[in-house]
DNA sequence: GATGAATGAGCGTTCATTCAT
DNA sequence: GATGAATGAACGCTCATTCAT
């Protein structure tokens, strides 16, 4: 890689640092283009080399976040229960973690009809059933396991609990709530397809 | 009321028909005030007449909407499940039939941390407590049951439906989803928790 | 006077006073009529059945003010240098315990050139003329003493006194200057021009 | 300076010559920046480029007029009696000269408690206090001579001059009436001060 | 790759004033 | 005399984006 690739990486890291940090201030709609590249040192011209609307570094910046996440939740291994109290607890605290502001901003800018972006999720909803479907694989659920309806409700759950949480202003905490459904409902829910030797 | 009185209740509604339409379209950012007034052939000075910015109509129309249904939900009796199904299924059903747009616009505004409203989470929140606090009362749920817990679960989950099918762009039906897990889920979920006489 | 005209004339007050008060905390720009009225549980419509435009009633407030000045400083009698100095204090006394905003609204309002006013200025200006003319009648100022002159330069000085301190913030005294300058420099000013038995 | 920044300096003072102009006619009040920037051949938004509210440019411009004020009144020198006539002159002539619209906007501006401006009037008091400090270092004045209270009441006097000129509507000279305080009272004012050699 | 001046459509909002009731 | 709904022109200001340098 030559000086100038370097520089330019290291111009787009700067630009999504800043970025991220004055989102979860202020929201996206709330940071001009002009207030991100000043706290990188940048003309406003050099934020359109990296980034072909404003938009989008806000969704580079949940993608880097969601990455970390994702590679987490694979790496992880157990009995199928664990995966998925581990898969579903990361995902909150993980959120929770970064800011209340960063995912409020998510949320407006995935349910906007017009800005279509490759799904988070699509990729949720994807790693839950491959979870399921390794259960299964392995034995450790059923083989009539309704894999995709069990998969969509536990995101709908998530997404709820995610959403409520924005609502609320961030009144209580997110992953604490996930965890509560994980002791109180999900062994009930996941009982009548376990297989013996996990119930 | 005098004829005055009436015009300018007439007047209101024409602006909240006409505004409905519009954002159902457009969404509300899409939507200017010009646009709404010329609509109703009234001046638009005489917006603000009636809504102090712009966003309040938007959440004025959220009400009106929300209105019919909580009273249809606490009309309807039966056993507690059924009063459970009924509720859970109208919320969505009334919600996917008003538009998808629509939906989309007041979870964005309710997502906005500036826009406080007199909240419709909590409302359902509180409707759905006292849903299962009569179950408790009239002794159709046993006495130690988590009614707070199990409330915010099932708005959790109601919440997480509507959400994943505004960002789904309405790929499903949400309504379906919800009847989905009623039939599914709800029952096992519920069984600790129900007397004798209903399981 | 029928009992409608006292009404009305009650009402005109209620508005004035109301008035007066807004502008003192506001100023008049940063003051609606509505917000006038709606202080005296009037509608808007009625403020023009008593000021054809909204700066009048400033105008009104402005000569309420500054008739019992006017009053006050005709009636004081004694020796001239007595009688000047009294005017004078007075005139920033009044200003001064009335308040800096609603000074610094009628310095605004008057050197608007749209806003044309039976002038208080010429009222001044004519006020010191007449007390020096009124000195030169009874002997105690020479009979060259160039009435004009002075007098405008009296004004102007009292009149710079209140810009000064309007642009200062109200940091210092209006009269204490006023009175500053009596003491200091106003004997030396009219000596030329005083008759022994003053001087 | 590169040619860009000699275009965008080109720009301001464009900016600026069209506004002066626009506002000796009518006011700032009754200039918009879109008149101003088609004056120019500009965009509206390039205003802003350059000042960040409509009334900067009223305040960028006094600015302008007002250094070269001071850079004549420093430039002077004579003895005390002299300077002090050429400071005050030079300042009613030069204000009398721009224009009398600009003159009332100023005063305006000026007298809105909201806005702050690096003072003027803080500058002008400082040059008389200075003037007038420099005469007793060179021992023109007595050292004893209460310089502060002789500045802000000439500074008073001058302001008040100005005031009155912008409320008669121009109807005499402002430069004239500072001329005839020089010669009328002036001296007197100031001979208790001067030492012998200078009276 | 970086710059930064220029763009310019677009919009929400205000509010003094009117007039039919 | 009082009402108050309706008016509607008017304007400041934003800011994502471009492109010549």
């Amino acid at each position: 890689m030559t000086n100038r690739q370097l520089a330019a990486q290291a111009t787009k890291r700067k630009l999504m640092a800043a970025a991220k940090q004055l989102v979860c201030e202020k929201g996206l709609a709330g940071t001009s283009v002009e207030e991100i590249t000043k706290a990188c040192g940048v003309s406003s011209g050099t934020f359109y080399t990296y980034f072909k609307r404003k938009e989008d570094i806000a969704q580079a910046i949940s993608w880097e976040m969601y990455r970390e996440l994702y590679q987490a939740a694979q790496a992880y291994d157990g009995p199928l229960m664990a995966r998925l109290v581990y898969f579903m607890t990361t995902f909150s605290e993980y959120i929770e973690k970064s800011s209340l502001k960063l995912c409020q901003e998510w949320v407006r800018n995935n349910v906007d009809p017009d800005l279509v972006e490759e799904s988070k999720l699509a990729m949720d909803l994807a790693s839950l059933r491959g979870l399921l479907a390794s259960g299964v694989e392995r034995g450790e659920l059923r083989g009539d396991t309704p894999v995709e309806v069990l998969a969509h409700t536990l995101v709908d759950l998530l997404y709820g609990q995610m959403l409520c949480w924005d609502m609320s202003g961030g009144d209580y905490s997110f992953a604490g709530r996930t965890r509560e459904f994980c002791d109180t409902f999900l062994p009930g829910l996941m009982a009548p397809y376990l297989n013996g030797k996990e119930g």
